[in-house]
DNA sequence: ACCTTATCTGTAATGATTACAATGTAGTAT
DNA sequence: ATACTACATTGTAATCATTACAGATAAGGT
């Protein structure tokens, strides 16, 4: 199951390997859908019974501080999480709640060290209408 | 103490005026600091001592929602609104927690409509560290 | 001044996140 | 293989922002 992918990818970032890492990183990149610390909960306790919430929420925590995941707070209430991958952009849909992706080129990242300060993570966060709920497929 | 202007917003909006509503987007305005809905209610209630949190959160809630304030989630634990006023971006300090406004040209809203999703917000946040901080002034 | 309706207040509940102490586990040296 | 050490995991309890709710209060129209 890809397993050797994820150890990979931890012990190339000096992170222990440990059953719950690989698992929360694996769900991560096979779920794209900005999930909160509870979905991932939630999913993974069903083949790990014994899985804390609170080794999820260090388990995030070391993922994002390497650089692995991206926390994302568009939505306000709680943290989502995304699997870094190529750079994109996040749009929050206010009718259904969904976070999905967009692609912007002309967002130009290097005009940036504006008055001094260091920029060290770029995030486009955008709010409207998604497509299915301005078709009224709803979410 | 500039009572008429706030009234006026508010009237324009067809929002009710009273007087917390009056002294919130007031405070918002002449404090440009992002401050959170629990700095707001200590900030009033030195004047007055019989407000209530509860009616901190409603009128920021309304404000809101007529567009009269942004509410920010960039640092995750906790909400922070701003005055709406001209369109800027947000920087995250991450060593001192700030927030300052930042003024970027080259960030092309326009581009947006992408896969047919309809667009109403559009937030760039930026972390890293500010200038006083890579200084070594501190927060 | 009265009435209706919306607002304000204070307390209690909720829900996400964090703190912490005890248990378990991986890797290493013996 | 055994013991050691350091770190990870677990579960419970605490924290903190936010929301729900019910009663008191105030604003605007008659």
């Amino acid at each position: 199951m890809d397993t050797e992918k994820y150890t990979g990818i931890l012990r190339e970032n000096g992170i222990k390997v440990t059953p719950q890492r690989l698992e929360v990183l694996r769900f991560l990149d096979k779920n794209r859908i900005h999930p909160t610390a509870d979905d991932i909960y939630r999913a993974l306790k069903k083949d790990n019974p014994s899985l804390s919430k609170t080794t999820v929420y260090n388990v995030l925590d070391i993922l994002s501080k390497y650089g692995l995941v991206e926390v994302l707070t568009i939505s306000g209430t709680e943290s989502r999480y995304d699997y870094k991958s190529t750079r994109h952009q996040h749009f929050l849909c206010t009718s259904c709640g969904r976070i999905v992706d967009i692609h912007i080129k002309g967002l130009c990242m290097d005009c940036m060290p504006e008055k001094g300060h260091k920029v060290e993570e770029v995030h486009g966060y955008f709010k409207g209408t998604c497509r299915d709920c301005l078709k009224g497929v709803g979410g």
